[in-house]
DNA sequence: CATAAAAATGAACAAGCGCTAGTTTACTTG
DNA sequence: CAAGTAAACTAGCGCTTGTTCATTTTTATG
């Protein structure tokens, strides 16, 4: 594993990294492990239900069901609850790193991206709609059972949102500001995802349904478009 | 208690009903009785406690042992462990339902309002920092254990909330997407104050002290105004 | 097809959970 | 200050949790 790595804040501004060498365990013609498959349904079942209960509110039993064994096969593929819930949260974030990786290369390539981040990351998020609550309840629990991970898996996609962020063409803002505004647009396209069952319970919509996503994806146009018009100067 | 209401999605516009009638036990010196100041205590305790650690995250013996008692004197003020987290919960609320039913009425009387909204909702939060954090651990589990006072507590502060953007004098927005408008406003705001432990981890700084909300404010008013100034009509 | 490895299982353990009962202490009030 | 009540305590019950272990069953391989 990893030589401590006690959250070191240095952030390098190029997330050109690795994650993790990410195994496949398959036969030649593509076919899984028996292994390896079950160990992916005990992954897909924690990921629904740590999503929506958190940790402490997900039992391995209640994964174990979800996934169709008995609890104590979750054994013979991941070595406890926690290295379970780390390997939910690295293969989720996977994806939402690789995107930025991606995204920060095109914006140091002088690309206008604004819209396409958005784009992207809704699409992302709609894809992986348990992303946005794993990351909120790491976020509420300040990160605890990341903290080590955190620097090396968040702050890249940090630094590479606030470097495409930085490369607008509008100069209205500020570098201080560039760091809250990051935050502010994460909330904003991350929240739309995490408040869809409570807003469901209030209006009836579903905000996971394409059409509506469809109406925030074109309100985050317009809010991105006004925020960064190259017109208006403060 | 109240009769059934299961989730009933009316939405009066003007939120002027009472949350609940708040019984303060207190002599006539203004000396809380015994009870009721550990009953504080308990509270206190329960609304931090839960705030980090969420419903099942958090156990009633952690309260009892930060509010210095030993466990089983909770059930001398609170009912069991879910009525202590409606408790909880309606405390915290109370502050921010009451701001918004003020808001509202300003905003009838057609006074402008969005920075007002901004402001005040940023030194709510300041001074309560758990409550975006209660709030967010019950938009993650589905509002579950709300539920029933979900529509009656939520839905209000909702529908002010909507009824103030509307009234902006900027033609921008439909009424459809001043709805969701409204969600991507209080995920910014109230995001600020849940990602605070996470971005310190990240960067070191921390986001509830003074100078920082001072810049987010900032940030918010410089967007605010971006996106409800009275010029562009789309 | 035999054999070793991998995976799944039932049974059960210690620890911790919410909660109750019974009793003692502290407070309030006439 | 005495009596009654409210609040705190100790002890512990029934249950669930994460985890272990010995065993059986399944899967992969020479």
């Amino acid at each position: 594993m990893d030589p401590a790595l006690p959250h070191s804040p240095q952030g390098t501004a190029e997330p050109t990294e690795e994650l993790l060498p990410l195994e496949v365990e398959e036969f030649s013609d593509g076919r899984l492990r028996k292994g390896a498959e079950t160990a992916e349904r005990i992954l897909n079942a924690a990921e629904e239900l740590f999503a929506e209960n958190g940790y402490a509110g997900t039992t391995l039993r209640d994964i174990a069901k979800r996934a169709e064994i008995r609890n104590p096969s979750i054994y013979n593929h991941f070595d406890g609850k926690e290295n379970l819930y780390l390997a939910v949260l690295e293969r989720g974030l996977r994806p939402m790193w690789e995107l930025f990786q991606q995204l920060a290369i095109r914006a140091n390539q002088g690309d206008e991206l604004d819209l396409h981040v958005v784009d992207g990351l809704m699409d992302l998020l709609a894809e992986h709609p348990n992303l946005p609550n794993l990351m909120q309840h790491e976020t509420l629990s300040g990160g605890d059972r990341l903290h080590a991970r955190l620097a090396e898996w968040v702050q890249p996609m940090f630094n590479a949102a606030a470097g495409i962020v930085s490369h607008s063409p509008s100069k209205r803002w500020s570098d201080e500001q560039t760091t809250l505004l990051v935050l502010a647009l994460y909330n904003m396209i991350a929240g739309y995802f995490t408040m869809a069952p409570m807003y469901k319970l209030i209006s009836g919509e579903n905000l996971l349904e394409e059409e509506m996503r469809n109406k925030q994806r074109h309100l985050l146009h317009d809010i991105i478009r006004l925020l960064f018009s190259e017109e208006n100067t403060k």
